[in-house]
DNA sequence: CTGTTAGCGCATTCAA
DNA sequence: TTGAATGCGCTAACAG
């Protein structure tokens, strides 16, 4: 900037008003000058600097539990598309499923001095995020996707108990007998433990019969799991219903061909992925994009904007894809 | 950084000189007492303020052509590993498909600071590029996935010529007598030129018979085209090898269940995906986690160990995973 | 309309 | 062993 000035032959005052678009206080041969010499020499602010001067960097930090992902990356590709809009830089850090690493990375973000955080959090932090927030200088914070109860933090999430719900009713209106819900255990994750109460509470209020699932990552045990399933509930019309891809896809590896075609399956997975798998599985599409959006608005709205709004919870509409997989 | 000076009784330089590990100045007294004042206040250095005395920011930058897409966010996984080694931020841009995009995500970065850049190319943005490495206070790049022609910079890809010979190897070894290499427009893409080169140099080198069919964003097309390719060689033993998923998917949407039982398919694709995608589809599985990771040591070597080596390409082999499709 | 001054949080001489 | 002084690139009073 110094440079700049000096070959204009005016202060770096001016040059700082040009950038800012204060031009009221300038003559227009200089303002002219000054838009040549910046074009001559490709001068570019650095934002660093602004940074240490001004309250805000420009800059908002993400954790998300695992970038590797699909989900997660659509949820990036959501907040990206804000940041482009208002120019600002997306720091992203991956907890690899591991509470330490998450913890770490918001400290290592709130060091960078970015402006806010979104968390997509790993589970089993919640007393880690809910001390957080009681910090002197604590910066704003929303929770994408994975939600704290009571929602300390804004927070974006897919309606997920709705979602579950629709998908019960299409099986009901298909004629299965019997539901089970297949999920890996809880582990503070609040996805999971949403969608089974859901599941709970709907058999509880329907006449419909079914259970809970729970199953270590290890596939063999589900296998066996499964069969037991089979074995007392053989004569019914049975459907299981997979918590996410990653079970959906425990679902099929423990599942042989003979066994798919005589049950139906039904997973909260996204359609691109489901429509080609198998013959086809019906699923529940949510909509990453939006909900990396809708965070991105909302700490932006906060930090950028100044809202002061009490915290809030936005649940985005989830679609049932319906496919071969729940038509025996 | 003045609140623990002022706290401990002493300068700021000590306390700098605290956190940079020189205790050798330093009574072992004013080192604990400051080690205690920091826990108790907390204090975290500033690196935006470090960044701005120092000549690097601990940030690296990151243009992605589609931050959506799956193989996309496992090359952010590998990086983010490396990241987390060296303690450096990685800030995320995605190009949205739009070389505009690409230049515009660079100039951003460089404006943050960014001690240098990973570029997964948009495609299309050769010439810009070029340009770029003839800027004076260029810095390092390394171009991820999809790389120049003659490399400018430092990169890494897939083994794609490699992958395609040994895919090409399978189908011959299965007794399939036509392939087709099904891809969309080069559109500038080194991966896609790559592999249709490869393709075309294996079929005038071996016995052979297969040709290349290039399509449009449309499917309705690729459905034609395809079942002019059967017409004219319904006899014969067919394969359709896919230069994507994004490909695999547009054949699948573009051919019946009955047609896909009497032709072979196969693609470049993730393990995880062709695995349960109809009956299992043969493969070719990259490992972008891999290569994120050797982007980014590349990437520090140069920026932080100050590497002066010429630049070079590595090509990171694939793994070829037979399923069902090929086996007909 | 324009410049002077001071300072953001830190690292680095140089001196003591 | 320690500290004072200077400056990184920029912004924001406050003066003219």
């Amino acid at each position: 900037m110094g440079d700049v000035a000096e070959a204009v032959g005016v202060s770096k005052t001016t040059i700082s008003r040009y950038l800012h678009g204060e031009y009221a206080y300038m003559s227009s041969e200089t303002k002219a000058k000054i838009e040549q010499v910046i074009r001559e020499l490709g001068y570019r602010p650095n934002r660093m600097a602004q940074g240490l001067k001004a309250t805000v960097s420009h800059m908002v930090g993400v954790s998300i539990a695992d970038v590797g992902n699909p989900f997660s990356s659509l949820l990036i590709k959501g907040m990206q598309e804000e940041c482009r809009a208002r120019d600002v830089q997306l720091l992203v850090c991956d907890a690899n499923n591991r509470p330490e690493l998450e913890c770490a990375n918001i400290e290592s973000l709130l060091d960078a001095q970015v402006d806010g955080l979104i968390v997509n959090t790993v589970g089993n932090n919640d007393a880690w995020l809910a001390d957080f927030h009681g910090r002197k200088n604590r910066k704003p914070v929303v929770m994408l996707d994975r939600i704290m109860t009571p929602p300390t933090y804004d927070s974006v999430s897919s309606d997920n108990a709705g979602a579950v719900r629709s998908m019960l009713d299409h099986l009901a209106s298909r004629g299965f007998d019997h539901v089970a819900f297949v999920t890996k255990p809880g582990d503070g994750i609040s996805t999971r433990t949403t969608r089974r109460i859901a599941f709970e509470e709907y058999m509880g209020a329907h006449s419909m019969d079914g259970d809970v699932l729970v199953y270590d990552s290890d596939a063999h045990d589900l296998a066996d799991r499964i069969k037991e399933l089979l074995d007392a509930h053989g004569a019914e019309k049975v459907c299981l219903f997979a918590n996410n891809e990653e079970s959906m896809r425990d679902v099929l590896e423990a599942t042989s061909a003979q066994t798919r075609e005589r049950i139906g399956i039904c997973a909260f997975a996204d359609e691109q992925w489901a429509k080609y798998s198998g013959f086809g599985i019906t699923c529940l599409d949510q909509n990453p994009v939006l909900m990396g959006r809708t965070a991105a608005r909302k700490l932006f709205s906060r930090v950028y904007d100044g809202a002061k709004n009490p915290c809030s919870v936005d649940e985005i509409p989830t679609r049932l894809c319906v496919f071969a997989s729940t038509q025996i």
